[in-house]
DNA sequence: CCCACCTGTTTGACCGGACGGTTAGACTAC
DNA sequence: GTAGTCTAACCGTCCGGTCAAACAGGTGGG
């Protein structure tokens, strides 16, 4: 059995697995995961069709690694930026902009990431993962949400569904960047327009007029 | 060539091309587009494969024009429910109102647009489309801001940075709410919270802490 | 020290089904 | 007869997946 983790693995061992999920990753972004054949995805690698079924039984099986393990990577970067700031406001901020890193990163992550949820609504296999990350990064969203209550800083009553508006406003503006011509030049106002609205979300005045 | 209107056309004679983008329509968004072969249209229409490549040249021209009227039906239902509402807020809520008109109405055309971000963001017939759409509910949104803003009722500043947070809010909320899997319970509860979200975000005093 | 031998890796050739698109021709209705 | 509509059969290609065989590298026995 293939396992990861051979025993006598020298440090130096290059590992086909991630080679594999790092091209992937890159081509699934640049062309939509079904107008990537494997046979692509090895070339990428400088491997074989043969391997990638060696390694990934299926095709699913490669795009689900893949996309764990962005979502991996991507949920450690915003947990990075986070731990920065330390005021409920700073924390905010801290964390869009830890979210908007990178115009090509950032492309690279939601057009699989729209990929992924396209899946998730109709094969069950991705439901899981995407509920996963859901909750992943929502309770990130929640416990700053729930600080900043906490310190009355935030107008929020549920953070539950703070952390969803929240959420939302961020996914909101990447989806609408992401169509966007001219995303590369946009990505600094979009940031910045994420900024303020996530500020003027939390920020009410307990008491204003919410119907 | 095969344009629609025909010259002695009776009222009654059934549009072979509406029958297929309508039947596309329901497929695509149960299965995503590249999931759906010709045949199976033509046959949930009663159609041969041939005819969905007689009307239309080839099957991207179908899914343009599937997705042109997906867009079309949706921003005039919109238009309609906000038409009954005069005051600012009034007027925001039911927006929201005949934005999250119904479950499954909603699933069918959130799951297509998913796609379409997709397409757009790749292929560059689509990105005209898609900028079009995007052109027609941003000015609906910037109007209805505007008006707020004249009579004093909203503390936005820039009605187009405005119109942008509040679709981040609406689309944010739609595309988390696509990935439940209890969607159709939810469908009411993502709703409210997107009427308070856009309401927490339009109403904030101005002069409110933006960094 | 060399040689079988095994286990895990890697490749290239191949298969079969799916699917977009073509075409020849039938069937209208005027 | 002619122009528009419609079908069924067909084609070529793409692509996920299979398979037999080659190729390491390590291990143990002689």
């Amino acid at each position: 059995m293939p396992r990861n983790a051979p025993s006598a693995a020298p440090a130096d061992a290059p590992d086909r697995r991630v080679d594999l999920i790092r091209t992937a990753y890159r081509l699934f972004s640049e062309k939509g995961v079904h107008r990537v054949p494997l046979d692509e995805i090895a070339a990428g690698a400088g491997l074989s069709k043969g391997l990638v079924l060696y390694y990934f039984k299926t095709k699913e099986n490669l795009v689900l690694a893949t996309m764990r393990w962005a979502l991996d990577i991507t949920a450690e970067r915003v947990r990075q930026a986070m731990s920065k700031a330390s005021t409920p406001y700073g924390k905010v901020l801290a964390m869009i902009d830890g979210i908007w890193s990178g115009a090509e990163t950032n492309r690279r992550f939601y057009l699989l990431y729209l990929d992924l949820a396209g899946h998730a609504a109709r094969v069950h296999h991705f439901t899981e993962l995407s509920a996963t990350f859901h909750s992943v990064v929502n309770a990130l969203y929640a416990e700053v949400i729930a600080q900043g209550v906490a310190e009355g800083a935030f107008g929020i009553e549920d953070p539950e569904e703070g952390a969803a508006a929240l959420r939302a406003i961020i996914d909101g503006l990447f989806l609408q960047w992401l169509q966007e011509a001219d995303w590369e030049r946009l990505h600094p106002w979009y940031r910045d327009v994420c900024k303020r609205a996530a500020i003027a979300y939390l920020a009410r005045t307990p008491g204003s007029p919410v119907a």
